[in-house]
DNA sequence: AATGAATGAGAATTCATTCAT
DNA sequence: GATGAATGAATTCTCATTCAT
């Protein structure tokens, strides 16, 4: 009996910050992180003033564990994309529909994690942040590396190199999709992230 | 008599405007633009606090007016980088060149335009920039077009996507280097943009 | 039955209040009343934040509580002390030894009462606590009353000032060896009420 | 002319600084330090809720200097007060009237640095004026000091307990006197304190 | 009785902007 | 034009107290 009691408890709490996450993250898309006041955050939360503190100890940690839980997400979507019996060639293409993927359907999210550089964090959240940033680039270069050495490029190309390569290219034409430079075109993401790709794996042959 | 006193006036006022605009860019990029106080523009300056508003109506309109600058000078650059007579291909690799050199001189000023859309501009200033961004992609669409036909890809590309996908994986590499991922690699960002360019152009034909 | 289940519940009761008194008290002693929180004071006592007030009307009652157990305590203490039948001239040393003893075993409460008018209690409170101060000073004077009247002192001196001088100097030395002033000395403050006793028992004849 | 100009900025911003302490002086001793706000201060001073900030870094820092200055003027009664020619036997009354001059001028004052320890300042500032205050009591002590000397009494008292002796009485009858216990008696303070200083010197004879 | 999450008034402090001099 | 002190709304965060369970 105690025990649902407690269950119920946590379920609740956990809703909570779900809730509080949900609504600080979507302020903090539209408005910036730092016009987004507590209050705000609290009343779309549907919160007193005070309440989220039970929850969360600052406005920072707020956004440091919004942000954790994308990188974390982030990093289960490649789990479950990246088929270890699937052959390197086609893990990019599944890398960069992953990617895009997560970009459409979260896009609030794609823009938070783009930003955490530049908003002043304190320097153990941001550390924190930077690390979990670097683990996700490592999973890219892991693929490009045996893509490389598959395809006996390993002589022309270090997987270093292709890895920055690639996700700055995959990187800048999201980014370029998000600055409203595709309305007004006949262009479209996907074709286009597939046509770039292309363009890089028959480039590097 | 009166004339050149009124000159006078004129240059000291442009003079004063460039200290502000210096002075405030700087601080822009080391704090950021939230955590930059006025008090902390007009200190560096070597103003008084008022005497800014005698140049500008609002932080925030300092702030637009540096990326117009910036914008400004990019602009320029192309303008004297793109020789009439050059022949488009040399084109591509003229104008990653000068963004480039536009980035390694001028990072803090890169880094500023790439920031203008997260910090809550008013609506009038941040349509401003908008569209000179805007203008500044149409200047590399241009070239790409003119490369396209001359070498009569037209069938199989059309410059908007050739464009963006170039410009992405520019940008993107710029930005994975801003972000410190070049630090510990064995890894040249000159080198890197013109690998990439390579890859760019072999891929595509 | 009734009667014994009450009887519990009455003794669980009256353990609780000390269980709140003891926490409260060591935590205002350490941090100041102010800067200590009911939270602190509930997870002290091993209570839930709501409990307190089932046995406290709000926190300036828990410290005017312990102010009054403080002055009962002390009082008790005069009381066992002072022997009807021990001679007035000895009631002195007892009734310093009793004070040092209390100050000793008990700084934190002897702080805790040389305080109490400081802390912006609401009159009712502070009034109750005062009252009980002046109580405490007319044991003494009650004391010092009866030896000079069997030293045939009373020409010289009244009650009133040789009371209130005498306190005063034992207070003042209290306060100061509380300020740290006894250390990095070779100074003992039992040996030095004691002298100071003796200075002014010789210096009234 | 500028000089002029100057002169009187600062003689305005020496004036603040007086109308924030005094203001702020007078409500620590009312209401205390922590339930004196900023607020407060700002409206006893007529000031603006920010303008306070432009003279004191903080709250804390303006309680500082207030006993900061209370100390410094308690220094400066006692310099003008101990002429170097008098003779140690007189400057016992000199130090002792002075001091009660200055509780009965300045009570408020005198309640701020007894209760200094006790709002939780923060390290430094704390121990500034810890500092302060020991120096002043050597002070003290160094006047005793001469006269157990010249009566030949250093056999039998060190200056140490003596000093501590003295001052515990002097300050432990302010106290007293302060609590309210002078009143509805026909006790004098002066005529207390003298009385007690001379129970002390035929005392330690 | 007991719990502890929630409330919300209020605290210290900051800072863009104004305006008397 | 220039100064810089003053303004005061707004911010983050705290905490005594309440109340549904």
């Amino acid at each position: 009996m105690k025990e649902i009691l407690a269950r119920r408890k946590e379920a609740e709490r956990q809703e909570r910050i779900r809730q509080i996450l949900k609504a600080a993250g979507r302020l903090f898309l539209k408005k910036g992180y730092t016009n987004t006041t507590m209050r705000d955050i609290c009343l779309k939360a549907e919160l007193s003033t005070g309440a989220v503190y039970f929850y969360f100890k600052s406005k920072e940690e707020i956004y440091a564990q919004i942000c954790e839980d994308i990188f974390m997400y982030l990093d289960g979507m490649f789990n479950r994309a990246l088929d270890p019996d699937s052959k390197p060639a086609e893990r990019f293409r599944i890398l960069a529909d992953t990617y895009l993927q997560f970009y459409t359907e979260n896009r609030d999210q794609w823009v938070v994690i783009k930003e955490f550089r530049n908003i002043g964090l304190s320097a153990p959240l941001l550390d924190r942040l930077v690390r979990l940033d670097m683990a996700l680039f490592a999973r890219l270069q892991e693929t490009v590396d045996q893509y490389l050495r598959e395809k006996k490029l390993t002589h022309r190309w270090n997987s270093e190199e292709v890895s920055v390569a690639m996700w700055g290219s995959v990187e800048g034409l999201l980014d370029i999709h998000r600055m409203g430079f595709f309305e007004n075109t006949s262009l479209d993401l996907e074709e286009m992230i597939h046509k770039q790709l292309d363009i890089f794996l028959t480039g590097i042959r």
